[in-house]
RNA sequence: GCUAGCGUAGCUCAAUCGGCAGAGCAGCUGAUUUGUAAUCAGCAGGUUGUGGGUUCAAGUCCCUCCGCUAGCUCCA
């Protein structure tokens, strides 16, 4: 007897098999129409899974309202899309096709190069096959079975991966639609007649198990929805957020450039762009001063023992720009790090415990020798510069400092409305030998960066094995950008070993007269200007808040008449020390509005016969238009206050994945 | 680095089958003196990323290199 709970309280009862289809029949035939799957006791299977004979569970029919079915068709779509592939270019291989964030994709070896050209041949193949609506089966078999069947079919790339991945399953399960069977856990929806649009998106190379020493694949990115209005609307976001990419707003509104004959993944910033840096620079320094760091400036170069003392060196060779070879034999390299200089001057002369904790900080430019392939607009470059500072203190003061440390990137989130973001815990992976120093070492520094990051309020904290430092584990703050991809930004990282004997032989003298070794924390809120600014244009669509905007207020004359009038106020603004211009040009206001409002500039000062005889300005703000006329003085305080308090006056709604963002800058 | 696609004026883009490189915006000059998102007219702007090849003829076809874009791999 099986006892079946559902949502609304009622309980029914079975002394047969069934399948949480028959009971959406039960209760209706228009539900057993639209139930796409099912959870039962949390857990998705299909509708047509066989619920157990005995006992008691609670059950949800899933239909197209439930957000959990999106995943379910779009997985199934990925198997009509692989189907339709089948057909057009026999002797396709399978490899994995698994949904991702408002989409799916699916890995295939073949000849034909698969190219945008193919997508509607594609596309009406898969036409067909939703319209056909067969349906999907799931049918279990014995591991050598489900080998030897794939092995007949000639889908070498499945056997593989039973004979790897699961070669501990007994059994396993594969869905057949028609001619096209596939390896696969399912769940599907009952048919593809449910799939009510579907797009293919773009075609890119994938390696075979993310291994960049196995073959190359042929990946198709597509995305799928159940109503034809939501691939629309996804459509208009997709072509929101690139407007908003950095990499364009930052040429139109002159921030920064690339120049490819200098060099690609080397920055200008243009002087719009530098007023936005400096800015994030002066705050940085205020809170650095505020919380006892100390300012140091280092060089950029230095000899490479440096370098194979920090084991920076040997751990990233290939990633680095080869170093300079001297007549002499000595080597010099372009710093990929800060820390060894910091902890030169740390050297410099003996340390009491006294002086401890030591914070030096310094806005360090580095360089690194990215893979051309990586190269992004700002986000990833082969210069940049950490805000980048290193605490030396004694082992009882590391819980305190790493907290302040996550407290002043939670702050600088904060400040500029950065709210989502998740915090990766890096730790090593025991099984590589990336890492350097014992495992009680490690051990110590992930526990003490555990115990912290419980103690404080962060959101989303996980455990990620593999991607600590090759010296210390982490903490990063990774942030999600306007289409839905993630950014690491701010990290702080706990690091026993480059002070340690091994490496840099740090030493302090205790109060017991006896030289001990301090521990480091490195940490930067922002990770590099770059990258940070480059995040930031994407998260305000370009429009900054007032205490950042390269230009804060335009002053316009309605006719030339009013000039004087107009070049005084100007000047009064700058005084009071607003970045401000004027337009006295000989056109209409209209065209002067224009063009403020699509230079993002926030406040404008319209200035006719009226203002110039009232000393007066007309206050027009970008985001309400006309506020009327005030007087000069009360518009310098209001703006001040803005700026003063960091006002940020429009937020993106963040939230995870492109599907989810929504348009909110206006502009 | 790998796979695929793309490089035309400062920007966004056009150029039929291989047949005289073109437009809008921006810029400059002149006229207009304007009240809350584009006044009008004129002028100027190019070694079609680089080097080679095929052809009577190449922006267009082929090869090399460089760069960019998407994704993969990597990220101290």
């Amino acid at each position: 007897m099986l006892k079946v709970h559902l949502p609304d309280g009622s309980v029914k009862e079975y002394s047969h098999r069934v399948r949480p289809l028959d009971i959406a029949a039960e209760i209706g035939p228009r539900l057993a129409k639209a139930t796409m799957a099912a959870q039962v006791d949390g857990r998705l299977i299909g509708a047509d899974g066989l619920l157990p004979e005995d006992g008691e569970l609670s059950l949800r029919l899933l239909t197209k309202k439930d957000s959990e079915s999106l995943d379910v068709m779009r997985h199934s779509c990925a198997h009509v899309m692989a189907r339709a592939v089948m057909r057009l270019f026999p002797g396709t291989q399978l490899a994995f096709g698994p949904t991702i964030d408002n989409g799916f994709y699916y890995d295939f070896q073949l000849e034909h190069k698969l190219s945008e050209e193919d997508f509607p041949k594609i596309e009406a193949e898969m036409a067909k096959i939703v319209k056909a609506d067969e349906p999907f089966e799931r049918v279990e078999l014995a591991h050598d079975n489900a080998r030897q069947l794939f092995a007949e079919l000639g889908q070498t790339l499945k056997v593989e991966h039973l004979e790897d991945g699961l070669k501990d399953e007994s059994q396993v399960s594969f869905y057949r639609q028609g001619e096209f069977i596939d390896l696969c856990r399912g769940p599907h929806i009952p048919s593809p007649g449910a799939i009510g649009a579907c797009k293919l998106l773009s075609v890119a190379g994938a390696y075979w198990k993310s291994d960049s020493s196995k073959q190359q694949l042929q990946r198709l990115y597509g995305t799928a929805w159940f109503e034809k209005k939501e691939l629309d609307d996804y459509l208009l976001r997709v072509e929101e957020a690139k407007r908003r990419d950095h990499r364009v707003l930052g040429r139109q509104l002159e921030l920064f450039m690339i120049e490819p004959n200098v060099g690609s993944g080397l920055v200008f910033w243009l002087p719009k762009g530098a007023v936005v840096r400096r800015e994030l620079e002066n705050f940085l320094y205020g809170e650095l001063i505020r919380r006892g760091y100390h300012p140091v400036y280092t060089p950029v170069i230095g000899n490479v023992r440096l370098y194979e003392t920090s084991g920076h060196f040997p751990y990233y060779k290939d990633a680095q720009f080869p170093p300079i070879e001297m007549e002499d034999g000595d080597r010099y390299l372009l710093r990929p790090m800060n820390c060894p200089h910091h902890i030169t001057i740390y050297q410099s002369k003996p340390r009491s415990y006294r002086d401890l904790p030591l914070r030096l900080a310094e806005f360090g430019h580095v360089h690194r020798f990215e893979q051309s392939g990586e190269l992004n607009g700002m986000t990833r470059v082969r210069g940049f510069t950490q805000d980048d500072a290193h605490i030396f203190c004694t082992e009882d003061q590391v819980a305190d400092e790493f907290r302040g440390c996550i407290e002043m990137t939670q702050l600088v989130l904060q400040t500029l409305g950065l709210d989502d973001y998740r915090v990766r815990l890096g730790f090593r992976d025991p099984a590589s030998d990336k890492y350097v120093g014992n495992p009680e070492t490690w051990d110590k520094a992930e526990a003490a960066l555990t115990q912290v990051c419980g103690e404080l309020d962060l959101p989303n904290v996980r455990i990620e094995r593999g991607e600590a430092a090759f010296y210390g584990p982490k903490a990063d703050f990774v942030v999600t950008d306007c289409i839905g991809r993630e950014w690491q930004l701010g990290t702080v990282q706990l690091d026993y070993n480059l002070p340690g004997k091994q490496r840099f032989g740090l030493e302090y003298i205790g109060p017991d007269n006896a030289p001990h070794q301090p521990a480091m924390i490195h940490r930067a809120p922002f990770g590099s200007f770059e990258r940070f600014v480059g995040v930031l244009i994407e998260h305000f669509a370009g429009a900054f808040p007032l205490w950042l905007a390269p230009e804060q207020v335009r002053v316009m004359v309605v006719s030339q008449k009013v000039e004087d009038y107009g070049r005084q106020v100007q000047k009064r603004l700058a005084e009071a020390g607003l970045r401000v211009t004027g337009d006295y040009r000989a056109e209409k206001i209209g065209a002067k509005i224009r063009d403020a409002q699509l230079e993002l500039i926030p406040y404008m000062f319209v200035l006719g016969g009226r203002e110039a005889e009232e000393g007066k300005v007309a206050v027009r703000d970008r985001l309400q238009g006309d506020m009327g006329a005030i007087p000069v003085e009360e518009a310098i305080a209001k703006l001040q206050t803005e700026i003063r308090e960091k006002t940020i006056r429009h937020v993106v709604k963040g939230s995870a994945g492109l599907g989810h963002k929504t348009e909110a800058n206006a502009y």
